[in-house]
DNA sequence: GTCTATACCCAGATAGAC
DNA sequence: GTCTATCTGGGTATAGAC
């Protein structure tokens, strides 16, 4: 990998976590360029607007869903233990669920409300989980329902996070977690 | 109701709107006092400062929502049958959670990234309806369930409205509500 | 109470020296 | 490639005339 690539992906990565952190909008060039020590007149040699930059982290949120979820179908052959993995993100990420909510979730919710074009794009990586879900739900002998299944599993992770957060509660996520294993289990 | 008690209800209404369809942060005090066809020095005579508007459109929502509930007690006995008004609310607002999402979850979502010292006042507009609903649940029998019970509905009424409004999908939403109605009968 | 004018700040974005 | 300096716009908030 080239340095200016290095750079690059070191702006996506501080970027990635100060949106997530602090919202989007939230966010200037400055807190960006101040995070990694850099002048925020370099910082526009990288990316020019801010959406540039917004579409960037976008971008590199769904590949690296993509390794994660390949990597589960390598881990493991059964769609119930797959779904539990999917589920197992609530609990392993608990901590900053409780801080900031989803990732996911809170940066749609922000999209939605400025009107965003890239609203599409940013749904784009809620779509990338649905379809491995939808797929696992197949797998299990569902066929029509397999869609509505998929988003329902995504909604219910979502509600968690936004309650979670709300209320600074992990024992909330803990318990609801658990809940879920058991309906995985009951399909 | 004094003509300076009117104005100020009218702004607060109108921040609430504004505040719901694009966030708060993205919200200036033009879009408001232009929605009035008011000047902003005007407006500034009525609200100091910006953290002064969202109090006072807490307060109103949290007051609507006090009455609303008061309301349900008095027309429905059945602790089910208030349970399912509240899933109603999901149905009947179908429309606006397609495009803005819930009010209440987006709000609490947005302050939880401003660091802001309000997201505790913000989240007294959901234990509004959360003691509400633990309340419903004790009549129904259940007793240490009952907290937990409230908050795993507040999560499924989020995550629907989240997905709901990210995939501009309706019938997800009428899906998902007819199967709480289903689990609330179940009980 | 209502208005205009304005101070002030911080953000996104650009120019150009090195 | 990296920097400093700067432009421009929009936001919060205030002053003061009417």
């Amino acid at each position: 990998m080239q340095k200016g690539e290095v750079i690059r992906k070191k702006i996506v990565d501080t970027a990635d976590a100060l949106f997530y952190q602090q919202g989007f909008a939230h966010t200037s060039f400055s807190d960006i360029s101040d995070a990694l020590g850099m002048s925020k007149g370099n910082f526009y040699y990288y990316f020019k607007t801010k959406d540039d930059i917004l579409d960037a982290v976008i971008e590199k949120r769904c590949e690296m869903t993509r390794q994660d979820l390949a990597q589960w179908d390598s881990q493991e052959s059964d769609p119930r233990g797959r779904l539990k993995k999917y589920i197992s993100m609530l609990t392993e990420s608990q901590e900053m669920i409780e801080k900031h909510g989803c990732p996911l979730g809170s940066m749609c919710t922000e999209l939605s409300k400025l009107h965003h074009e890239q609203l599409n794009n940013a749904s784009e990586q809620f779509e990338v989980y649905r379809e491995w879900l939808e797929q696992q739900f197949k797998l299990l002998g569902y066929k029509k329902e397999a869609r509505i299944l998929s988003l329902h599993l995504l909604a219910r992770g979502q509600g968690i996070a936004l309650i979670t957060n709300t209320y600074s509660d992990k024992l909330f996520l803990q318990h609801e977690a658990a809940e879920i294993i058991k309906w995985i289990d009951a399909l």
